[in-house]
DNA sequence: AATATATTTCCATTATTTTGGAAATATGAA
DNA sequence: TTCATATTTCCAAAATAATGGAAATATATT
């Protein structure tokens, strides 16, 4: 389930961090080093975000380069509009130019 | 944590299931006898869900009428649009229009 | 081959969530 | 007041998820 991945405090700032940076992606060990969290942890949670479709990975050298999959995302959030926002006053707008979010 | 909240599958289908049934709720019983789910344990989910904000229960007579928060919906995909989806194509787009989904 | 670094897997521990029976509470009806 | 129904709270058991140290694997460099 996408939604119980990205549920999670954790998972959600490496989403995060990785969609603010781009479809390039971070390493893990950059990742690990931004967000502070135990190697072990990180790859466990790295792996439940992949699994669920979310990140891409791709190998380079010795590193991982682990990305956002935008089309995942487009589709959850269509599901989620879809099935969670009917009949109401729906109101969804996709500001696709950065609005710089703090963290 | 909305997405925590919605993140479960019993609590999804819940929520579907009020956003189904529209603005006027339903009252527990009735979910609890859709649904199939024990009664302490529907309460349980509804609690979850209304401290989450994403539902507003109203009593009648001795019934308690539950029903979707659209506002607060909006909220949490707009949440998901800004922080999960940007740098990328994001391409999310609302149905206002009932776009009957067979469970 | 030996060494170094990146990341993962293994595994046990701890923490959190889910489940539902039984008792409690609330409201309404007779 | 007594009885019936709706829903919740209490609580303990069961299930699932998260954490991180240590060992394993993978890739690169010398």
């Amino acid at each position: 389930m996408r939604l119980a991945a990205l549920a999670q405090e954790t998972r959600l700032a490496v989403f995060r961090l990785l969609v603010q940076t781009g479809p390039e992606g971070l390493c893990a060990g950059d990742i690990q080093a931004r967000l502070k969290i135990a190697p072990a942890t990180l790859s466990f949670h790295l792996k439940e975000l992949s699994t669920a479709g979310l990140l891409k990975a791709r190998q380079q050298g010795r590193f991982i380069y682990y990305a956002p999959d935008f089309k995942a995302m487009n589709a959850l959030l269509g599901y989620l509009t879809e099935n969670c926002c009917d009949g109401g006053e729906c109101e969804v707008e996709c500001t696709s130019s950065a609005t710089t979010t703090e963290s």
